[in-house]
DNA sequence: AGCACGCCGACT
DNA sequence: GTCGGCGTGCTC
């Protein structure tokens, strides 16, 4: 009897098509597992997600399978029934989906290379020539390369042109090739196992928090929980579960923070439960990676630890997920195929029937709102906070930095002779320059946004596509001469700080001074010895959980992400400012000193003082009003293009279709984004907000599927 | 995403 | 008159 096979692949379209399955290969056929198919005239990797007895009705003809590379499915059904769930909830492709679980070098590609023909090229072929031909065929006189090979080495050519001009003369042919299908997986190294006890205790609250969250493990049901308590105690209750779900035979995923702060969870988490843990981080090489998915996927591991990408760590039995810092917007994938792994965490736990643990000592107030309304709230209320807060307005005065600030840095310096941590959240030393005559202001040739100075480098610089240029000495506009423009960068403050004090070191900390990990090490343990006197830092430094706490931190702007016009841009700058505050020295000494246009803002004054409640009630106050998440649910679709005519027609096109469902939804645009233009493409934006998510999909749908040319679709809520 | 098919401007 | 641009449509 034939069978047929139902492929999906890694392509913006959410379809499946059928195969005819060769003889000798329906024995390996399965469910899950990768095939080699061919599609249009290329061959694809493609991923089984059914099995069929019956031949599909419809008038197309079926292509073979041409290959299946694996003994076992790379996918079992219960991680396919999540991953169709997961791209049903972003409008994703299921095949982008699946792809992006497959560590990279799991994913078979077909390339074309191009070639001379075999017959000897004449003289007389070559006389024809232009002088751009022969130099691709002097090229591809030694071997065979792909056309972005080519593209990459003579960048002034035009590569494709130029090839088909050749192929259609018979000089050059396509080579159509797979690449090697299976790398052998090298040895996993072998970990020293640790002996080491590290002191977990768990104080009375804990405790009691630890088993009531507990009990839920291992049984059959889904359930989710929210954790609002400090590092430590949640750090302790994470490790009580997780040996726990291991008790119980199941395993575990955890998710953390993308930078480097969460590394220290991550190394205790190793030294306690030992050689089950895996940690997948971003520095993994191809082939560790592959070693370590195949470590999980054949049950060695039991519990996985990384960054969002981990969501999809191929554990089977799952019992236990956990998303420390839930807070942080790095579980949100903004590219393809577009998810939030948070929401992820849930749909997994819940196909898995696994219990779900959000953790943070600073919620989000979509996450905790939900968690308030259909979860259950686990709330371990830390130690007041410590020290003295000081919030300067920074309207009233013309100083770069405030007197108040000079004065108090100066008394740690001289006085207790300690170091101060200084943070500023612009980068660069002004957010543009000015010509004095007409009005004339830097911007980025590519994009539609003002480009900042670079003191330091001399130079502007677009934070949006990182294009530089070199700064003229007159505007280029009128010859007039140029001057600094508003909002003070990490360069001014910096500036300032060695004016003030002339004796002491001042070092900046960010991407622009401190490119290379190491430079990074260098300043950062210079810090910790005491060669530094004052570190300044963008948000980029205030990630580092490793930097040794100070008694004094100084903030200038925290407001700066309150500019984005975005319904998220209040909690982003309150959730800056709190990491911020995580560098201040548990001490009855320490000092914080704010300086801001809104001192009264609730995203500044109760998240300087620890106040969560208040920041809380104002922030979902404003949700609420707004009928933002969590009260709605809302899609945020991108249109791209060269042609902003075309793009305007597609986009309103595509309104009037989501108009027509007549489902209620509210719609918001099209109109430009706020950044119109970003390498010279232009973007143009649409917001759909409901209450429901599936009135949502029913308005979205069918016109996402109709829609066509570039566009992004992301889900907030 | 590729890749082919199909209609309008600057060249052998 | 052709070459070749990219708009539109399809891939089991």
């Amino acid at each position: 009897m034939s069978v047929y096979a139902e492929v999906v692949f890694a392509l913006p379209i959410d379809q499946s098509y059928t195969y005819s399955v060769p003889d000798g290969l329906a024995q390996r056929l399965e469910v899950g597992v990768r095939v080699l198919a061919p599609f249009g005239r290329q061959c694809l990797t493609g991923y089984v997600t059914r099995i069929r007895h019956r031949r599909p009705s419809g008038g197309f003809e079926l292509k073979a399978l041409q290959e299946i590379p694996d003994e076992d499915p790379v996918f079992s059904p219960e991680f396919l029934k999540f991953t169709r769930r997961l791209a049903d909830w972003n409008y994703a492709s299921w095949g982008e989906v699946l792809q992006a679980a497959l560590p990279p070098s799991l994913v078979v590609r077909s390339r074309t290379r191009f070639a001379l023909r075999e017959e000897p090229i004449t003289d007389k072929d070559l006389g024809r020539l232009t002088a751009d031909e022969s130099r691709l065929v002097e090229l591809l006189g030694q071997k065979a390369y792909t056309e972005r090979h080519m593209q990459r080495r003579f960048p002034q050519l035009e590569v494709s042109a130029l090839l088909s001009r050749l192929e259609r003369r018979g000089l050059v042919s396509r080579l159509r090739e797979m690449r090697r299908v299976r790398a052998r997986p090298a040895e996993p190294a072998a970990r020293p196992v640790s002996q080491l006890e590290l002191d977990f205790s768990l104080d009375r609250d804990s405790l009691h928090a630890a088993r009531s969250i507990g009990r839920a493990l291992g049984g059959e049901g889904h359930r989710a929980v929210y954790l609002q308590a400090g590092d430590d105690r949640r750090k302790a209750i994470y490790l009580y579960l997780l040996k726990r779900n291991s008790g119980l035979r199941r395993t575990a995923l955890v998710l953390v923070p993308e930078i480097a702060q969460s590394e220290g969870l991550r190394r205790d988490l190793e030294l306690k439960l030992g050689e089950s843990v895996t940690v997948l981080h971003s520095r993994l090489t191809p082939a560790q990676r592959e070693v370590q998915w195949q470590r999980i996927r054949s049950g060695q591991v039991h519990v996985a630890i990384g960054p969002r990408s981990a969501l999809f760590a191929p554990l089977d039995n799952l019992g236990l997920v956990i998303v420390e810092e839930e807070q942080d917007p790095s579980y949100f994938q903004k590219e393809t195929p577009a998810f939030d792994a948070r929401r992820g965490a849930l749909l997994r736990a819940r196909q898995a029937g696994a219990l779900l643990v959000f953790g943070s000592g600073w919620p989000a107030v979509e996450t905790l709102h939900r968690a308030h309304r259909s979860g259950e709230v686990v709330h371990l209320p830390g130690p007041p906070q410590m020290g003295y807060v000081e919030i300067l307005d920074d309207s009233r005065s013309a100083a770069l930095i405030h007197g108040r600030i000079v004065e108090r840095v100066r008394r740690r310096l001289e006085i207790k002779q300690e170091p101060v941590l200084v943070f500023c959240s612009r980068r660069g030393y002004a957010s543009f320059l000015r010509c004095s005559r007409c009005r004339h202001i830097s911007r980025c040739p590519y994009c539609d946004v003002t480009m900042p100075f670079h003191k330091k480098s001399d130079r502007l610089l677009c934070h949006t596509c990182g294009h530089a240029q070199a700064v003229s000495s007159s505007c280029p506009e009128c010859g007039g001469r140029l001057i600094v423009g508003r909002d003070p960068g990490i360069e001014v403050i910096a500036e300032e700080f060695q004016r003030h004090f002339p004796q002491r070191r001042i070092v900046s900390f960010d991407r622009d001074a401190a490119a290379h990990s190491a430079d990074q090490e260098r300043i950062l343990n210079d810090f910790e010895e005491g060669r530094i006197d004052v570190l300044l830092g963008t948000p980029y430094l205030a990630h580092r959980l490793n930097l040794p706490p100070a008694g004094l931190v100084a903030v200038f702007h925290p407001e700066t992400a309150l500019g984005a016009p975005d319904f998220q841009a209040g909690q982003r700058a309150a959730h800056n400012l709190r990491q911020i505050i995580r560098h201040l020295a548990p001490a009855r000494d320490s000092e914080l000193m704010i300086q801001t246009e809104f001192p009264w803002h609730h995203c500044i004054r109760p998240v300087a003082f620890g106040r969560f409640e208040d920041f809380y009630a104002k922030e979902i106050q404003y949700r609420s009003t707004l009928g933002y998440p969590p009260f709605s649910y809302m899609a945020e679709i991108m249109f791209q293009g060269e042609n902003l005519r075309s793009l305007a027609n597609r986009t309103r096109d595509f309104a009037r279709q989501v108009e027509e469902t007549d489902t209620g939804v509210e719609v918001l645009g099209p109109a430009l984004a706020p950044v119109a233009r970003i390498r010279g493409r232009s973007r143009v934006q649409m917001f759909v907000k409901s209450p429901r998510k599936r009135r949502l999909d029913q308005a979205l749908r069918g016109p996402l599927s109709r829609v066509k040319g570039r566009r992004s679709v992301h889900i907030f809520g």
